[in-house]
DNA sequence: AATTTAGTTAAACGTTCGTTGAATTACAAG
DNA sequence: CTTGTAATTCAACGAACGTTTAACTAAATT
């Protein structure tokens, strides 16, 4: 595959990952208290964010984090990479604060199932939480989502990988409040709410623009107590609409 | 700012832009029937939509459209405008329509105010008809708004830039259907929709995977009927909270 | 027929891209 | 202190980028 790979400079790469052997620091974290490849993370998530993946060169990574460019290859292998690391990084960290938000919910209700709100609580507010206190870097990851979210060659794929497990303990989850619910019903209403949501927490600044100053991005409590009622106002819709539809497939003769 | 400024290249390229002399064809209109304009903007369009402005190059562009690169310059000025005209190409024809659209239902609910199903109808339909009808260009043109929309450097230029007019006309007619809505409830309202549809439209194969077959983003004719119940319901929550706020911030006491 | 103009072509411009190899430094283990 | 390894630096690679220039063809105007 390689031209001259005479020592072999992906396993370098791939041990150069995480040696697992000291786990607490490669006493190379020092500069500004973050090592050098957190300071690369930091530093893509921002500027990924702002502009996304192509409009943004290595060289500008790195030198925004004051490092080299190699070190980029050095760390995550190529600058695709080092993209899924962004992605990944915060994903876990969303990932298990919305599953123990869910299971809490789910157990205050016990043995009732909680209400829709509810639910939608606990997959939406981490996001509200991170983005009002996490710092700039959340900002920024939420950001990166609505890109990934939306875009026809990542959307499909790198939201499947990461965030699918969680997606489902919540549909599941929604399944049980509305047990009558039409399946199709249930993703389509998700699929709604997921572009609202990430549509949202990307502050682009569109909200601002249209209302001309009556809405503002950034004032993201105000909109997750919309955001909430709304969607579980939309599920429940979804779910009562069989009553009224038999219109033009097979028509389900009263009930 | 130029270094050779002698033939001044831009205003042979703005002047190439649309002569205005003959409306007609100018008589190089011919190979597969597009003139050269139109087939690097179709490619384009189709090329943007799958990868995004920065994933795409010029050379691809034009490759794929069997012209000289160095027509895009000559007929657009940049990349970056040739990436506003493809924007721009089908913005005007769906503006026209949702306006033609609200009109009618306005006009047939006269005096009274059409219901929030038929203004969102309005504003979604042209959509799901283009998307089913259109062809292959309509649909890349939609998984391309969806990636503005979330983009953080152009989605709050762009959108607004395109789109507000015909959306302050939607607002305007959901406030006259519901006068009591708080004018934040209304735009925060739009927003949610916004981003639920461009995702939806952008079919990008998320819930495909997600439902693991269950739904598929190409039933476009079926995820519209979920979404104008879903939005019109939301709509309603949010409007309709009033009611039961006065919790946190000045106490309305009892209404 | 002569002249002007719009459209197209081929070639090259200088720049920046992601990535790599080799040398060098910093650190931990013996 | 010596050794081995992880981390970093510097310089360079070929490739691809957006854009421009100048020459050329085809059409319209005079």
């Amino acid at each position: 595959m390689r031209k001259s790979a005479v020592k072999t400079p992906l396993e370098i790469r791939v041990a150069a990952g995480r040696t697992a052997k000291s786990g607490t620091s490669p006493a190379r974290a020092r500069r500004s208290g973050r090592s050098t490849r957190e300071r690369i993370l930091d530093l893509a998530e921002l500027l990924f964010a702002e502009r996304g993946f192509h409009a943004v060169s290595i060289r500008e990574i790195t030198a925004a984090a004051g490092v080299d460019v190699a070190l980029v290859n050095y760390h995550f292998g190529s600058k695709q990479l080092l993209f899924e690391s962004v992605f990944m990084r915060r994903a876990e960290l969303l990932n298990s604060e919305r599953m123990r938000r869910l299971e809490a919910v789910v157990n205050k209700a016990r043995p009732d199932a909680p209400s829709i709100e509810d639910i939608i609580d606990a997959f939406t507010h981490p996001l509200l939480d991170r983005s009002a206190k996490g710092g700039a870097g959340w900002k920024a990851y939420f950001a990166l989502i609505a890109q990934v979210n939306n875009s026809t060659q990542f959307g499909g794929l790198l939201m499947t990988r990461y965030f699918d497990p969680v997606v489902h303990a919540f549909i599941a989850a929604l399944r049980q409040a509305m047990p009558s619910c039409d399946e199709r019903d249930l993703y389509w209403s998700y699929h709604f709410l997921s572009g609202a949501l990430t549509l949202t927490f990307a502050e682009t600044g569109r909200i601002d623009n249209l209302s001309q100053g009556v809405c503002r991005s950034s004032d993201l409590a105000s909109v997750h107590e919309r955001l909430v009622p709304y969607v579980a106002a939309g599920f429940r819709a979804l779910c009562a609409r069989k009553l009224r539809s038999a219109k033009k497939s097979t028509p389900n003769r009263g009930r």
